[in-house]
RNA sequence: GGGCGGUUAGCUCAGUUGGUUAGAGCGCCUGCCUUACAAGCAGGAGGUCGCAGGUUCGAGUCCUGCACUGCCCACCA
């Protein structure tokens, strides 16, 4: 027997042993159906974590809602793909690897690009795994035999592919553009990889002389050093304090170079002096009013932001040090005539925080537009549903604003650009594969472009390559478009946007298998091409003060270190219990403890359930057998006999649906904490403690009678578990294994289905009873405690309820009154006990108990004066409502009618404590 | 410069479409080692829902303004 289990709950062992199974049993592998396959479908794409990734919490909240989400479908007998992988992460990958090199004293042009890329693939071969067995240790329940990682040969492929077609459409282009540029990273990035810092600044003021007169032109900048490469200075045409030197020029200082002054809307007269600098190889605005006016673009910096040999005297030094001997030579020669205060937006690398260098350089890029107009309507229409909603505007914004994309990056791991070009004639030559010859005149001597691409490039692709894209496959059919994508805000732009943009473009004219599609619930929308049909966009799980979890401040949660205190279930429920949709998760670490008790508490419930089923009837198992476990509804095998087993079962019913309905909209907290609720505070709190007389035969309670209540409990427990499971997977896997006495009739609890509710298990009654049972014991508990009754020492007490029906409840279960309040006798009453001092009244009974010490009148009296006040300011709402002819007309019945019960209620409660406090003096 | 969120108990947070008495966990106070669980059980205290208006029969919930606070986006030097 598995039934002797210890008496608290160690999670460690058990948690790292199904993890193990579930992988080594392959319950998650789905293999692609072929057709004819009727049920519905869920695919779930995993955002493939940095292959140099660890486990943060932000993975853990993602992970944790996709395997809830992903479990619960599957147990809802949907054929269920969730596809695990990991991105290639270009610059991360890189700079991991060249720090590597670094301890070794070599740098990465030592080895040369070939035997880099392989020391690459090597680093990865050993690193490479180390996030996704994190994962496996959070039980995320992946098909591991569909593994990929975007630097997989087909994923590959996939990608040459679209770039070719993109070319071929015209929508990539190569091009002379300033581009953010990142001089440690030595590559160009992307406007989103580059993040804005407000930073105290200066704006410098700096006059240029206007040749061939006496005066001086004034321009404003906050960067000084880039004048060295102005090559015009622009005035507003509408400007009158300029209009007299238009057409003339001015000499640029220290670089003694002449240069025109230009009208251009570019200079805002109401910004600093009207006048600004113009320099087209250093700043994006320059750059086209550079285009716009023909004017040179004379670049001032190399690779590294060092000044180049354009920039004279100043070549050699770094673009800090040349600001200030600039501004030094400036100051000297009388030409900076102000330094104000000014807060600059100072734009930073993302990866590495490096201050961004705007750089005109050669770059492939995506012209956006044709792309975002489809991904914008797929969105609008309703063919992609965001939630929460308040996303899709923030969406529609940004994909309304958009700016083609710099796909190019300067560096070696990465997909490397299908484009050759030839060393004969310049040509440039597309290809999917390596070209032997050049297309234009036959040469061979072709050298692969450079550059590579963007990460984000391949990982917008994954909806439809990772199911074998370019090729049409069976999978695609049955699998496209993907059901949901659970993902952080931080990526809408970076990788949700693009994946749209890719999927609506690429898988054009798709359709899935069109029963698949209506079994899915899908058979409204009009759209295949889509990468997914909803999006749920989760918070960020900040540290328990609010901030959020950054390395330089120190404050970062370590979600391993979380599970191995805590262990997986609870911390996994800890973040399915906080995660309100729309608000920002503050990770608590008493909240985990919390939950930690909570599987305790079920821990121990089972070990009482055990303990019982060993002493009344060993052997005893849920009465579910196998493929019953995917049609039924509600608790199988559970006879009600006592009011409690009504209740509980009614209760559990209405657990059910109200889960099922929580999860369906992604309220993940308020699934959690009803079934917290239910567990502990219905189930084990008041069923277990009702029942325990039953399991105990020895009592007279009777084999037969103990022999039901066992069963019930097992049957409930079993179901229970199947609830939670998808929250918390191991204990419930644990124990439900040990439900069915290590015989379970699946391999899984994970496969067995979801608890629905089964209308003829809902019993209004039975809750409305249980009801006033417990409020009479807890009010006989209140007044033990009151009265200082020792916790043995059993009481008599006395009853008054006015209506027979109320005095039949508590007659026919004065046995669990009894033992819960520690009864020793009930009399009942003919009258009011609402007088006496030592009495409790609800609306419905009045309680006394019967002991020789009396209750501390004064407080007494406190008490029942703020309730007095209580009733009459309620009363008094009520009355007034109504009273109000309006509310009758206007409010719904039930609204009303509530109301009215109520009021009839508060009227013999007034009564009561009325009459009581007067006696009380 | 635009956009979005938050403000509810000592702390951290819930509070579906407005509807009867605003909830939880932790913390706090009191009493219990009652053979499932002291990681537990029982009882209790604690809130003018940021401020000011408005809509409504009815507002924590909707609208406007204000205050404080957080985040995102942005090529005005």
């Amino acid at each position: 027997m598995p039934h002797d289990l210890p008496k608290a709950y160690e999670p460690g062992a058990i948690e790292t042993r199904w993890a193990e199974y579930w992988i080594k049993e392959k319950l998650f592998s789905v293999p692609t159906p072929p057709p004819g396959e009727t049920r519905p479908v869920f695919t779930l794409l995993l955002p493939p974590p940095n292959v140099t990734g660890r486990l943060h919490m932000g993975h853990m909240l993602n992970q944790t809602q996709m395997d809830i989400i992903v479990r619960w479908h599957r147990m809802r007998g949907f054929l269920t793909l969730w596809l695990p992988g990991t991105d290639h992460a270009g610059i991360a990958t890189q700079m991991m690897v060249e720090r590597q090199l670094a301890s070794e004293g070599k740098k990465r042009r030592d080895l040369g690009r070939e035997a880099f890329i392989e020391r690459v693939w090597e680093w990865k071969r050993h690193y490479g795994g180390a996030i996704l067995d994190q994962m496996k240790r959070l039980g995320a329940s992946v098909d591991w035999d569909r593994e990929y990682f975007t630097m997989d040969e087909n994923l590959s492929r996939a990608v040459r592919e679209v770039f070719v077609r993109l070319y071929e459409e015209g929508l990539i282009y190569r091009g002379k553009y300033i581009v953010n540029w990142c001089p440690r990273c030595g590559t160009a990035i992307s406007d989103l990889e580059v993040k804005h810092e407000e930073v105290p600044g200066k704006l410098y003021e700096i006059r240029y002389p206007v040749v061939g007169t006496n005066e001086f032109i004034t321009v404003a900048t906050t960067r000084p050093e880039t004048m060295l490469g102005d090559t015009a200075v622009a005035v507003n045409a509408k400007d009158e304090r300029y209009q007299h030197l238009h057409g003339k020029k001015v000499l640029l200082p220290l670089m003694n170079r002449e240069i025109p002054i230009i009208t251009d809307d570019l200079a805002n007269p109401e910004f600093g002096t009207g006048a600004v600098k113009v320099t087209p190889a250093h700043d994006p605005n320059d750059f086209e009013a550079g285009l716009r006016h023909n004017l040179p673009q004379i670049d001032v910096m190399d690779e590294h932001a060092h000044m180049n040999e354009n920039a004279g005297p100043y070549a050699g030094l770094s673009r800090h040090a040349a600001r200030e001997r600039v501004l030094e030579d400036l100051r000297k020669q009388g030409f900076l005539v102000a330094e104000k205060d000014y807060t600059i937006a100072l734009g930073k690398c993302d990866r590495c925080g490096t201050v961004v260098e705007p750089r005109l350089s050669t770059q492939w890029f995506i012209k956006i537009a044709p792309l975002a107009k489809r991904a914008i309507e797929a969105v609008e229409n309703g063919e992609i549903t965001i939630a929460p909603e308040n996303y899709k505007q923030i969406y529609l914004n940004w994909m309304n604003n958009i700016h083609d994309w710099c796909i190019s990056r300067q560096l070696w791991w990465g997909h490397r650009i299908p484009v050759w070009h030839c060393a004969g004639c310049q040509a440039m030559i597309v290809a999917r594969e390596t070209p032997a010859q050049c297309t234009k005149c036959g040469g061979t001597k072709l050298e692969q472009d450079t550059d590579v691409l963007d990460t984000w490039f391949s990982s917008g692709l994954l909806p439809f390559t990772t199911l074998g894209w370019p090729e049409k496959t069976r999978a695609q059919e049955v699998f496209y478009p993907t059901t949901l994508l659970i993902t952080a805000y931080e990526i809408l732009f970076f990788w949700v946007a693009r994946m749209i943009m890719f999927g609506c473009h690429f898988m054009q004219g798709h359709q899935q298998d069109p029963q698949l599609k209506q079994a899915s619930g899908w058979g409204d929308k009009k759209d295949d091409s889509v990468p997914f049909r909803q999006v749920y966009i989760h918070a960020l799980v900040r540290d328990a003060e609010r901030q959020k979890m950054s390395k330089t401040k120190g404050n970062v949660i370590d979600p391993l270190e979380i599970i191995q205190r805590f262990g997986t279930d609870a911390t996994r429920f800890t973040l399915a219990a906080m995660a309100a949709p729309g608000t920002d998760i503050a990770f608590s670490e008493s909240r985990t403890d919390g939950y930690r008790a909570f599987a305790n508490k079920i821990w121990n419930a089972a070990r009482f359930m055990f303990m019982s089923v060993d002493r009344v009837e060993a052997g005893l198992r849920p009465a579910l057998a196998g493929s019953e476990t995917q049609s039924h509804t509600g608790v199988a095998g559970f006879q009600p006999v006592a009011l409690e087993d009504r209740w509980i079962l009614s209760r559990f019913n209405g657990v059910a649906n109200y889960v099922n309905e929580a999860l369906a909209t992604y309220r993940f907290h308020e699934a959690a904490n009803r079934i917290y609720d239910f567990f502990w505070g219905e189930f084990c709190d008041w069923y277990i403690e009702l029942i325990k007389p039953r399991l105990a035969p020895e009592n007279g309670a009777g084999k037969e009678s103990a022999r039901i209540a066992c069963g019930n409990l097992i049957n409930l427990f079993e179901a229970a578990l199947r609830l939670l499971h998808p929250v918390m997977p191991f204990i419930t896997e644990e124990i439900w294994h040990a439900v069915y006495d290590e015989h379970p009739p699946l391999k899984s609890v994970a496969l067995a289905a979801y608890p629905q509710a089964n209308e003829k298990q809902f019993d209004l009654a039975a809750e409305t009873e249980m009801a006033i049972l417990q409020d009479l014991i807890v009010n006989v508990r209140n007044l033990r405690a009151e009265l200082k009754v020792e916790q043995k020492q059993r009481v008599p007490i006395q009853v008054f309820a006015a209506e027979p029906a109320i005095r039949s409840l508590i007659e026919k279960n004065q046995g669990s009154v009894k033992r819960l309040a520690n009864v020793e006798e009930i009399t009942f009453a003919a009258n009011t006990l609402a007088k006496l001092a030592g009495a409790r009244h609800t609306a419905r009974f009045d309680v006394h108990v019967v002991y020789e010490r009396k209750i501390d009148v004064g407080a007494e009296r406190e008490r029942l004066k703020k309730e007095l006040a209580r009733i009459e300011k309620e009363m008094a709402n009520l009355q007034r409502q109504l009273g109000n002819e309006q509310f009758l007309a206007k409010a719904p019945s039930h609204v009303v009618e509530g109301m009215r019960k109520r009021q009839q209620e508060l009227v013999v409660l007034l009564q009561k404590t009325q009459s009581k406090f007067k006696e009380l003096g």
